[in-house]
DNA sequence: TGCCAGCCGTTTTTT
DNA sequence: ACGGCTGGCA
């Protein structure tokens, strides 16, 4: 099958009416608005191979922007493997990483065309340095104005808006204006000036505008519901001209207002319900048939989110029919509820994988006792977001380093390097090297360095050290490859002496190692094409989590707020902490608005689950070191009765607990669905063999899961898990004995 | 300038 | 409970 026949195939089999409706056109404006899991992004995906294989479109005029850089990452592996891995590939990033990459390649019409991206830390640096300045640590604190800053540049898109946001605070009015002078100075932006620069260069330079109107024809928008003003104006300078007229080939939305969870950072529906009032000619599509999720569990989703009022009711409906698929269970403590999760996934790992699981909490700090748990049963697990690679101290050491080369006006950098390693430089240090820099505003560190030193207005002790400083640097320019900057400076500046000394032992170790991990990341970039320092900068400066260097084949549970948990889905998902309080949060109990964004959390957690969920609450937990007694949430008596089966486990130990969970998994292992030569051939599978769930995954792969496979040593199999790496195949797959990963060439389809 | 003791806020969620 | 920040002291 070539991949025209391939795609058509897809298309005609793997797409309903409504998606087709979608997927298929040229030209037009689409809005889809439907609930979860009803292959919104499937049509996304779908949309921009239809656009490059039908209608011949060239990947670059095509560009589609996700919520997350994972999804994009997903996405992208998507479209490459629906096109063969041949040819260039659309652009698919976030908001940000888009804007980034447009601001890079127009910096000349920026006032600082070199800039670093500062993240909160840096941010708050900022606003601390200016509320010690101006003696108002009385008045503010930095919270306050973090937060007035972020909503100014999150919830309004021009000066006067912003204005009228802060309202009469004169004072919050001028940190904030103050704040943005400490950032220019040090030729830094913030994550929120990607968006807003990109949208004055839209504004401001009608050149640009057009020679990005002539090449991108064709934008594809994911989770729109979660998209602030700023992203909304931006999307219609893209789209639209001077009249406002809808000028592109194309552009398609996706969304479920039921599924917004940003509305602290400035997310709002509004964009997404009143999307044509800005796009008159908007065709609104909905698809209501959700594929995904077993009857039960989105039955009980879409009963809990219609305790929500500030919503359009819509029906959703799944074909694929199942029982006893929803389990809650009361826990003594958040200690017990680790072992029952323990439990749980020790009892599951005999019928499923554990990549098949996810944990989801409301806030990071539930992870911990959840954590414990499963380091003492032994069990592999992964916590994503949380505290990142990038925020470690010793990393933000070297790439603060390594930011200064680019940019040797980044005043933030310098601040978090000069006296790391200690060189005896402190506070009047840096008062006086900023006086100075103020007074020269055009040179560099290295400059306002070497004339302290010059003008002898330093001890000499300081002086010797500074020199040491600045000479860490000397033949260090941004046109040198990451690494060839990177090892320099660790090599200089005795970092690796420097973490022996200031840690323990262990502590020194673990950071080395990580110190050694970012080189490995770095020298895994450098296998691209376009390595250079200012590009690592970027995409380090965008991404949270750490560069995947090789392919991570192991099996482990994924633990993830749900906030995190948004766009995936698994076969058993586990809610835990399901308790006023924690979901919903104790800062949402007094406001209806939300309250009913916690539901609606509520309601994504629920329809990220496939086969099975299981939600947990504890009658007592710790907060801020103190037991507190809790209640069960409110969100579970809103699940229909006749699937509330609860259970409690307070004093379960481990033979109850396996009893149960055996109990549970053995009934009905798998749904039945009717569809496909697939599903069939699945069932007539001999019963030892059979996987614990079905998939309804891609259906162009050779590799399916559940496929039997034949290998040489350790005889059938049942294929559990199909991972692309091109040029090469993985599977993992279940022996009678053994679950092993191989590279697909090893084995032989039955 | 560097170190330590005690204090304070933390537990919403992320690009 | 605990980590990070502040302010006083060496
Ligand atoms: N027409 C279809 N036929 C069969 N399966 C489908 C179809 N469309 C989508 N799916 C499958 O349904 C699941 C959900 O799809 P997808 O993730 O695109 O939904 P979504 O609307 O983006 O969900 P959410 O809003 O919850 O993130 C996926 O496993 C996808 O492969």
């Amino acid at each position: 099958m070539n991949i025209r026949e391939k795609f058509d195939h897809f298309f005609q089999n793997q797409l309903n009416r409504e998606q087709q409706l979608v997927v298929a056109p040229h030209e037009g404006v689409m809005l889809v608005c439907a609930g979860a899991g009803s292959g919104k992004t499937r049509v996304i995906t779908s949309r921009m191979v239809s656009l490059m294989i039908h209608h011949e479109v060239r990947p670059h005029s095509i560009i589609a922007l996700t919520f997350t850089n994972k999804a994009a990452k997903e996405m992208k592996e998507r479209i490459a493997r629906f096109l063969n891995n041949e040819g260039p590939l659309p652009y698919v990033g976030t908001f940000h990483s888009y804007c980034l990459r447009v601001l890079k390649s127009n910096s000349h019409l920026l006032k600082t065309p070199t800039f670093s991206l500062i993240d909160e830390s840096d941010q708050e640096k900022i606003v601390r340095t200016i509320i010690q300045q101006k003696g108002l640590s009385k008045r503010v604190t930095p919270k306050q104005v973090l937060s007035a800053i972020s909503r100014g540049k999150n919830e309004a898109i021009n000066q006067a808006e912003r204005e009228e946001l802060w309202g009469q605070d004169l004072l919050l009015k001028e940190i904030c204006l103050l704040y943005e002078q400490h950032k220019t100075a040090a030729h830094c932006l913030d994550f929120d000036d990607l968006l807003l620069e990109t949208l004055t260069l839209f504004q401001k330079h009608p050149l640009f505008k057009k020679i990005f109107q002539d090449q991108v024809k064709h934008v594809l928008v994911d989770e729109y519901q979660d998209t602030n003003k700023v992203q909304h104006a931006l999307l219609k300078e893209m789209t639209q001209d001077d009249s406002r007229s809808f000028i592109l080939d194309s552009l398609c939305v996706v969304g479920d207002e039921d599924q917004s969870i940003y509305s602290w950072r400035g997310a709002t529906v509004s964009n997404i319900i009143n999307f044509s009032k800005d796009f008159p000619q908007a065709v609104a599509i909905t698809i209501s048939q959700n594929y995904r999720s077993v009857q039960p569990i989105l039955h009980i989703a879409n009963e809990v989110i219609k305790n929500n009022t500030y919503r359009n009711p819509k029906q959703l409906f799944s074909d694929r029919e199942a029982q006893d698929r929803i389990r809650i269970l009361m826990c003594a403590s958040g200690y017990q509820e680790g072992e029952a999760l323990a439990h749980l996934l020790k009892n599951a790992r005999s019928v499923s994988s554990l990549n098949a699981h996810a944990v989801l909490y409301r806030s990071h700090f539930q992870s911990r006792s959840l954590e414990e748990a499963l380091i003492r049963y032994g069990i592999p697990y992964k916590i994503m977001g949380g505290i990142q690679f990038y925020d470690r101290l010793e990393i933000k050491d070297m790439l603060a380093y390594m930011r200064l080369v680019m940019n040797p006006f980044d005043r933030l950098a310098f601040s978090r390097v000069f006296n790391t390693p200690t060189r005896g430089l402190g506070d009047k240090f840096e008062d006086l090297f900023y006086a100075t820099w103020d007074f020269m505003p055009f040179s560099s560190f290295i400059e306002i360095g070497n004339h302290l030193i010059a003008t002898k207005q330093l001890t000499k002790i300081k002086a010797d050290n500074l020199a040491l400083f600045l000479a860490a640097f000397e033949g260090l320019t941004p046109e040198l490859k990451p690494s060839k900057v990177l090892l320099p400076l660790i090599e200089r500046t005795r970092y690796y002496t420097h973490l022996k000394d200031s840690f323990e032992k262990d502590e020194a170790e673990a950071k080395k190692d990580n110190i050694k991990e970012l080189i490995n990341g770095v020298l895994f970039f450098e296998e691209r094409n376009d390595s250079t320092l200012e590009s690592f900068l970027s995409e380090v400066s965008l991404l949270q989590e750490q560069m995947n260097v090789n392919e991570d084949t192991s099996d482990y549970v994924k633990l993830m707020t749900f906030h995190a948990a948004k766009g995936l889905e698994f076969d058993t998902v586990i809610l835990t902490g399901i308790e006023e309080g924690v979901l919903p949060s104790s800062r949402s109990l007094f406001n209806p608005e939300s309250l009913e964004e916690e539901r609606r959390l509520m309601y994504v957690g629920i329809t990220r689950a496939k086969e099975r969920l299981i939600l947990m609450h504890a009658k007592y937990r710790y907060t801020y070191g103190q037991v507190t007694d809790q209640t069960a949430s409110r969100f579970l008596d809103e699940i229909p009765e006749q699937y509330r089966v609860k259970d409690d486990c307070s004093f379960w130990k481990e033979h109850e607990f396996r009893i149960y969970f055996n109990e549970w998994f053995s009934s009905q292992k798998s749904s039945v669905k009717q569809t496909g030569p697939l599903e069939q051939k699945k069932n007539t599978l001999n019963e030892d063999f059979r996987p614990a769930f079905t998939d309804n995954e891609d259906y162009l792969e050779l590799w399916q899961r559940g496929q039997r496979v034949i290998h040489k040593l350790f005889g059938q199999g049942i294929i559990e898990k199909v991972e692309e790496k091109s040029p090469h195949i993985y599977l993992t797959i279940r022996f009678k004995n053994q679950i092993k990963k191989l590279e697909a060439s090893f084995v032989t389809l039955l």
